[in-house]
DNA sequence: TTGTACGCGTTATCAC
DNA sequence: GTGATAACGCGTACAA
């Protein structure tokens, strides 16, 4: 008695399965799936059939295997929990939505070597795509990324060298817009209140400074930062040390808006007036900003927008079409409100 | 001339590389790798001299379709940006970024449709695990959760019949402790303000009304919501809504802290004291809440708790050991602060 | 403890 | 346009 072929997996239908029923080579079943346009519109309609009534799924595990390729976006980001990062995945993912393609996303928590380690997990899986956040990339990382073998887009960023893709924008120069709309608005003891420092927070710092030693009004005492996360209780705290720095101060750049909304708050507590004693602006635009009472200035960003651009861009690549543009600057924009209406 | 046998793939080493290298059978090498105390100490110090030589890596397509078994968890969460959920999402990749586990992480935007589509999509891949956030899945998503044929942790919740596993609180009860804290601070006409109405704000409204009914403090017109998602500068407009419908408004218990942080706002902007007029408690209990000033009453959730512990639970049943306690309630905690201190 | 033979479900290759 | 055959790289089953 011939045993019926006992399935290991769970038993669900084959490709096999539905070409025995629909009476075609397995290889035609998996055309029909894929580049329809290439069987014949009898067999086609043969083998939809054959699929809904066996309820037929291809296996992307073995799918994968087979053509060395899965159907898989590698993701990896700074943070999870910062709103910034959030909007990106969540444009990423709207995205992709639609297509065949999965999103495997990598949280680097700011490390140069988690990143290293986690692009070394992503790559044995032969992702379809990377995308990545920042350009300061460990030269290690850099490397596994020119040698991924599959398009790369790095965002939140611009600049002149990216290992494949960029989308993003400039923080330096919003770093700059932002602190001279101050000075223009009649501020001069400007302080620059920035938490975690990452590589972008650096750059707007060099673009605050810019503006600062332009203006003539540069001093050293006016800028706070520290390495520890973010967060609006932190931003009350550095005001705070700013104050003590710098008593004369009478404008803040703040890193982003988590610490604006602190400085607003400790202002309040201090009973501190806003903008007439203390102008404020922040970077990225939340919705609170504008909510805010009094409302915040603030830079703002496009993040949802770098998601889906990246993945536009990533998919033209799959596509074969190399865009014609491989740096993309979405730029930003000052949000003028209440915070610095002097 | 014979062609060194064209790899399709690229070209990397594979096991029978590493085998032939160090002088045995590929299924040792294999054993080696995944079940190190099934190997003898020597076999294992040469496989390990010829994998590092070799830099070979194994190919998790190729041992997904030959085990049916990715070692991947997918996770299912409405909401990318929402803070609630990323901090879950967080926990989640903590406690996973230690072993073999990738990620899959699915955002369902709050659609029971997409949330079965997402099934869908996992289902094929043979998760090791799944993690879904709710218990209020539609039937057919249900089913697709219980034929899954891995370990399934519904989390955020607490409830008597989960899939599999549970891990959460219980909003309910969240909801009557914030509105009987207001009762007890001495509000009357305290209304409830709520965006998005998701089965969970659903739940602390019913928390709510049971408080307000067993008050015998009860009036519809103190009820104000929308489905529109939440959002600070939605709080703000709620908030005059809710005042234009019940004038003589004494305290609000906020749907969430966005919510709550927007109605403070307000109140600084119409110059309403809070918490002399208004008495204002929020939920989950945000970094900001604590900052804001007044500062903000609000309920304390344990979300990253209830990431790792969902991790924590799926990994004891993937190892064999289903837990005592399938249902984990980690409960929440009233933080009382100066909106509710009259 | 180790190895042999084979299957996992699909796609690439090349012939028809 | 369609199909037979051979990978893809690994794990399972079973034997030794």
């Amino acid at each position: 008695m011939i045993k019926p072929r006992s399935r290991r997996g769970g038993g669900r239908p084959t490709i096999a399965d539905v070409a025995r029923k629909a009476g075609v080579g397995a290889i035609t079943v998996s055309r029909a799936l894929r580049e329809p346009e290439r069987v014949s519109e009898d067999l086609r309609r043969q083998i939809q059939a054959a699929v809904n009534e066996l309820g037929y799924v291809p296996d992307p595990n073995a799918r994968a295997l087979a053509s060395a390729r899965a159907d898989v976006f590698g993701v990896l980001v700074p943070s999870l929990t910062n709103n910034v990062f959030a909007e990106v995945v969540r444009g990423i993912y709207d995205s992709l939505s639609d297509g065949p393609f999965r999103v495997q996303l990598g949280n680097t928590h700011y490390s140069g070597l988690e990143e290293e380690r986690l692009l070394q997990v992503f790559g044995p899986q032969r992702p379809a795509a990377l995308i990545v956040a920042g350009i300061d990339q460990t030269p290690t990382a850099r490397k596994l990324l020119e040698t991924a073998g599959c398009p790369v887009v790095q965002v939140m960023e611009t600049g002149p060298d990216p290992v494949d893709m960029l989308v993003g924008f400039s923080h330096l120069d919003g770093g700059r817009t932002a602190t001279e709309h101050l000075i223009e608005a009649g501020y001069r003891r400007i302080g620059f209140i920035g938490a975690r420092m990452d590589p972008r927070s650096q750059r707007r710092l060099a673009g605050y400074r810019a503006a600062m030693e332009a203006a003539g009004l540069f001093d050293a005492r006016l800028v706070t930062t520290t390495p520890v996360p973010s967060s609006v209780t932190l931003g009350r705290e550095l005001f705070r040390d700013a104050l003590a720095k710098a008593p004369t101060l009478d404008g803040v750049f703040c890193n982003n808006d988590d610490i604006a909304l602190g400085v607003l708050f400790e202002c309040h507590r201090a009973a501190i007036s806003v903008p007439r004693t203390i102008g404020i602006v922040g970077f990225n635009d939340l919705d609170m900003m504008q909510s805010a009472f009094p409302s915040i200035t603030s830079i703002r960003t496009y993040r949802y927008e770098i998601g889906r651009r990246s993945v536009a861009m990533a998919l033209a690549a799959i596509a074969g079409k190399r865009p014609e543009q491989r740096v993309v600057d979405l730029g930003f924009e000052l949000i003028r409100r209440e915070s610095t209406a002097r």
